[in-house]
DNA sequence: TCTTGATTTGACCAACTGGTCAAAGCAACG
DNA sequence: CGTTGCTTTGACCAGTTGGTCAAATCAAGA
């Protein structure tokens, strides 16, 4: 009575702190489900397929999440903030050309590292983002904002003059090609892990692309 | 009895020439296929959504094609081969930066004719291609052979000495990401057509990454 | 006209989908 | 020990899925 409409499994949403079994599982669930996403699509994925990989049986799966689009939907925002952190931390007052390496080579590492995050993101703009539109403003606050700083490099003569919105473009496409094209790279190229090249060959082409 | 295990739908694989009301079927359950695939990918599209999509009833769709993933496959394969058209028509004995930039141009343009095309080839590589695995090897070889004429460039000292494989790799990446990624892409810039200044901003890209 | 073969469909099916529910199991604390 | 509340599950459900089939419809030539 006191407690209303208080339904047992959902002390997720309360101020009660998750008991460790629950932080397991919960994550468990998240790990499977970013599989299973990132390789199906929203739709493609099926929560039996879920429960499997994370060893648990579908109704307890539904005991820890309330649906499946609770568990995608939970994957894109934990997604959203890493995946704009090394953006963020390009810094106006540093030197404009390392300043940008550097953010490519942290994008490149996001995608040797988190591939599985990567192809999620890619299934989710893919389908035109439908779950994804919320955040979207806040990302185009922020690449507009970053654009603007290098704009001011370019009109500065510090680095070439370019189109700021497609530079970034350039190095997320790059970057992310190698996690979410990675059958491609792996049948075109035989080597095993493509990064170091990949590096190697992205730092050039940037250096040449913004040399003044 | 002469017919032996004759089944009259499966006249297209007779030598029977198509009529013209099975030419306006079939394609149009490619095109809706292409819609659905695309967007959803194999799993989450549905023969419901396509055959409404081509203005059929689902078991009218079957009797064009014999399955959901005979659809599939028939885009697939149609698409492999005007996918790597562009790259095919480079040729050894041109001027080396015109003809990779001619390249980059062609498909750029592909990305911005064809997107859904370029969507469905990104969906099926982002789920590892596994109805793609047969045409993988053409691809290497094909890719293989132009990477060893970038790499006679290069030797010779035409253009500068950058890895051929993964300048082609930036190439699909760029060029592909406005299609494939063309709902982030709307969103972040707001104008309605990137295409001129993206060609602009990738013709300064491969010039600057290309010269000696 | 009539016939022949191409085309279309309504009814149907088994498997699978996301999701529910009551009941059972379990851990820990008094 | 017993109770309390977190955890797990088998049985179940309605809707959807890819696909089948026999019967109906249609188009066009003889």
């Amino acid at each position: 009575m006191a407690s209303g409409n208080f339904c047992a499994k959902d002390n997720r949403n309360m101020s009660k702190p998750p008991t460790r079994i629950q932080k397991k599982n919960r994550s468990a669930i998240l790990s499977a489900g970013l599989d299973a996403f990132s390789q199906f699509g929203f739709r493609g994925a099926t929560l039996d397929q879920i429960a499997e990989a994370a060893g648990l049986s579908k109704p307890n799966l539904l005991y820890y999440f309330p649906s499946k689009e609770e568990i995608h939907q939970q994957l894109l925002s934990g997604l959203l903030h890493t995946w704009l952190d090394p953006l963020r931390t390009m810094k106006a007052d540093g030197d404009p050309i390392q300043e940008i390496l550097a953010y490519a080579r942290r994008k490149l590492d996001l995608s040797r590292d988190y591939p599985r995050e990567s192809r999620l993101f890619a299934n989710e703009v893919l389908q035109g983002a439908p779950r994804l539109g919320e955040s979207f403003p806040d990302l185009k606050s922020l690449v507009d904002e970053k654009a603007a700083v290098i704009e001011g490099w370019a009109k500065a003569g510090k680095i070439a003059n370019v189109d700021p919105h497609h530079l970034i473009f350039l190095i997320w496409a790059q970057t992310q090609h190698y996690a979410d094209f990675d059958a491609q790279v792996r049948a075109v190229l035989e080597c095993d892990d493509p990064y170091p090249q990949a590096a190697i060959f992205m730092e050039h082409m940037l250096r040449r692309t913004l040399t003044p």
